[in-house]
DNA sequence: TAAATTTACTTTACGTTTAAAATATTTAAA
DNA sequence: TTTAAATATTTTAAACGTAAAGTAAATTTA
């Protein structure tokens, strides 16, 4: 833990670069092996699991503008998507009566099932890539990366 | 700072979670940024940007499999890249002698120049996205990250 | 030397992403 | 009511991204 001293420090804004970097380095490392589990224990992928887990917590269902905002992510994208998951069986569109611009898409008896256990196992694959952080570490990171962005909705 | 026992862990790995979801949203929003300023302020993109970056620090050039690498891209993906940076102008590709299958990709004098500039306005860039953290911060920012992965290479 | 393997790279197939254009429907305005 | 505007979504084009297959050249091995 000894680091080297605050004279040493090259440049006051070298410091901000080297945290960005490790930042970035940091989510890409966690994001690819999600991507990989995903992929190779479960057969799906991160976008994939991303609108499951937001169906799962809307019972009645989504509109696809809805999606796209909770994920931050374009509409056409989420068209794409949710096509596939309709192909495989996960989730399916409802009319909106009143409304005939609009489908709900809402998760199938399969699609619910299969997230319960993906859910499962992902929440075990984070607890495994951070365990070495304790709780109180992970207080610490959670703060201090909140002073860099605090523009966002969700917790 | 008093947390629930280790025993009923509900919260625990929730922290965790919570973490996690901090690290993809801060690392998001900087990356979404860069692409976006880099999109509208220097008519490129953030794969470009890489690319070009780690050429600047090779004067001799690299190898498309040094780029790969470097980048943690793959192959095929760093092929597309500098195609189309040698259709801009922004690279070149030179035969190895002694070797027929290899090329060094090295920037031109126009991607160096361009290159030059787009530093520049990344540093600010960064420096303003990061700048409510303090120098102490960004230690304790990267010490708690290190925590998490430490298997990689470069600083 | 000839065959097998490895290396360097490109190509292909497919999924994800965005921005922008297109389509259809609803709502508001005239 | 007809027109104009807003809304919800899909489609399209282009850039990434990977994995896997293909090609060509270099190296190793028999």
């Amino acid at each position: 833990m000894t680091l080297s001293h605050p004279k040493t420090t090259p440049k006051l804004s070298k410091v901000r670069l080297r945290a960005w970097l490790k930042i970035l380095k940091t989510s890409n490392l966690i994001e690819k092996t999600l991507r990989e589990r995903l992929r190779d224990d479960c057969a799906t992928t991160l976008p994939r699991f991303d609108v499951l887990s937001a169906l799962s917590r809307a019972q009645k269902g989504m509109k696809m503008s809805q999606l796209s905002k909770a994920l931050k992510v374009s509409n056409g994208n989420v068209t794409g998507i949710v096509d596939r998951l309709v192909t495989d069986g996960y989730v399916m569109r409802v009319a909106v009566d009143g409304d005939r611009r609009a489908h709900l898409v809402r998760l199938t008896r399969k699609g619910q099932s299969k997230f319960t256990d993906y859910a499962a196992e992902h929440e075990r694959w984070i607890d495994d890539l951070l365990g070495d952080l304790s709780p109180q570490d992970a207080e610490s990171l959670i703060g201090l990366l909140s002073a860099i962005a605090d523009k966002g909705d969700d917790s």
